[in-house]
DNA sequence: ATGCCTTTGTGAACGCGTGCACAAAGATGG
DNA sequence: CCATCTTTGTGCACGCGTTCACAAAGGCAT
């Protein structure tokens, strides 16, 4: 690693491509596994494979990071956790507030994994009356209307929202308007946010319909290759009306 | 192109990019809500903005499934409606089981936004004893060691996997080989999956990592700015330790 | 020291996705 | 039937991300 003669810290912040912080998060977890099972250094090859990457990339990743291995040996371990964690900012606490405690919510706040990497949940906020002040994962609901002080009696830059999708969007600007500056969405909402906001959306039902697009393809793969050879395919495809499957195309009056 | 008398329905299912195929659910989100108000057509440039995207985008979307909509009109909602839906396969029912109905198994268990797409909880699976038979969402909970028996008695080509970490692989192996090729996992892990089969992972942990490097970013901005600015930002930057070492991001000479 | 062997870091080529800009299609009104 | 106006569908250029392939770096043994 860094052979001191390293001039530059090479390419910095501004230059980390959005592909390769994605990535970031994935590399981390792989090392923390490696660090806990105290293993000292690794190869590009080894922790791409764990990360499920191929090396190319990870060494490429990692060289917008720096210049941090060694040649014929491969990477430090501990060294690249901590690098990897102060390049995500991870070095820091980061509060988090989780408005909507249903069904979603709750289970988002009793999610361990959550603090495990300088995540603290500092609040819990819900619309419903008979939802204030009651417990969840140890920590009591506060009511929305409290969510301007809330924010900015702890700090946070970061909220999650898991309201129904209808209040979503009033919900986010609140928060916005409060302070909050990164938000996660689950639900199946498009947030607009102003310049400087940043959004990322979770949505089960967009992952379940992608999934169903290439399944139906393989599916009809199978099934035609099953003409071919007189095979038959466990699942039958029903649903594709109309015996070849191909399209009508007919566009309507 | 598309003179309508085109002979094949141009650009067909192998053709479509993924990206562009990411994107069609949200586009059926929006064409519903349309749908929903009896608006009988939209332009393409409306129907972007409420999905969020770019209009161009949004043609060149659609022009991979055909020649859709009217020029100097726009597209006919419930014709896309349609289209889209047949085209993601969601015109066929979809048996899906969850395995690991803990915290978040049961939230995607009642989350109603599931069916809705024809997407149906054939099963949920667990491996606590004191789970079987319980009833979640108003389904009952099966054993893991009915796993296949169940995936192949209810057709199941889509598994959720919400078990722990460690029990994920192992839970995705049996579930490929009773049959399920297309693969939603929730766990921390990192899936290793015979050719052929698909899966998508939903992780929390990576998205507020992602979060939080982008909101560093813009707080060391702001930090800066704020310096020569004399102006006092609202969140103090504690975290990174030491004054010395670290890479105070404002390009160094 | 020297040479060998391993593994990094990156130049270069390529492919995919995005967005611009516009010609052509079609509706609509006269 | 013709002119005008709207909006689609797409050719094109550009930038980002991925992957290959290899020279250089560094450890290690002799
Ligand atoms: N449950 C899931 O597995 C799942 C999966 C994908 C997406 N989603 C989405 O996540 C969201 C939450 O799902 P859920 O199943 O937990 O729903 P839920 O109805 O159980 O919970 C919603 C909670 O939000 C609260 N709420 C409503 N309006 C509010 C407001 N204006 N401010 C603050 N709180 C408000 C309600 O009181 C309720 O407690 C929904 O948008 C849903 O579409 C849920
Ligand atoms: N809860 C969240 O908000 C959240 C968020 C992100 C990721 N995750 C991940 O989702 C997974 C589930 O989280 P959770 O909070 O629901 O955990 P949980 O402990 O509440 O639930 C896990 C369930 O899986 C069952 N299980 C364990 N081994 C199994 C096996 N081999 N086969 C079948 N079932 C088995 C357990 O009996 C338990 O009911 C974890 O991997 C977690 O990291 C959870």
């Amino acid at each position: 690693m860094a052979t001191g003669r390293n001039h530059r810290p090479a390419t910095r912040s501004r230059g980390i491509p959005e592909a390769t912080v994605a990535r970031l998060p994935l590399y981390l977890r792989a090392l923390t596994a490696l660090s806990e099972r105290s293993v000292p250094t690794v190869s590009s090859e080894e922790l791409a494979s764990a990360a499920g990457v191929n090396s190319a990339k990870l060494r490429k990743d990692f060289s917008y990071l720096g210049s941090y291995g060694t040649r014929g040996v491969g990477y430090d371990v501990e060294y690249l956790v901590y690098q990897i964690s102060r390049e995500l900012g991870l070095t820091q606490d980061w509060p988090v507030v989780i408005v909507g405690i249903g069904n979603l919510g709750a289970a988002l706040a009793n999610y361990g994994g959550f603090a495990s990497r300088g995540f603290r949940v500092a609040a819990l906020i819900d619309a419903d009356p008979s939802m204030t002040g009651r417990q969840v994962a140890g920590i009591a609901v506060q009511h929305v209307d409290d969510l301007e002080s809330i924010i900015a009696a702890n700090d946070v830059s970061i909220g999650v929202i898991t309201t129904p999708g209808g209040a979503a969007q009033q919900v986010c600007d609140r928060l916005v308007a409060a302070g909050v500056s990164s938000i996660l969405n689950f639900a199946p909402t498009v947030l607009s946010v102003p310049e400087g906001v940043d959004v990322r959306k979770v949505d089960l039902s967009i992952e379940l319909q992608i999934l169903a697009f290439h399944e139906q393809r393989k599916a009809a793969e199978d099934l035609s290759r099953s003409v071919s050879d007189g095979v038959r395919v466990s699942r039958a495809r029903r649903g594709d009306q109309g015996p070849e499957g191909e399209i009508p195309a007919v566009m309507p009056a």
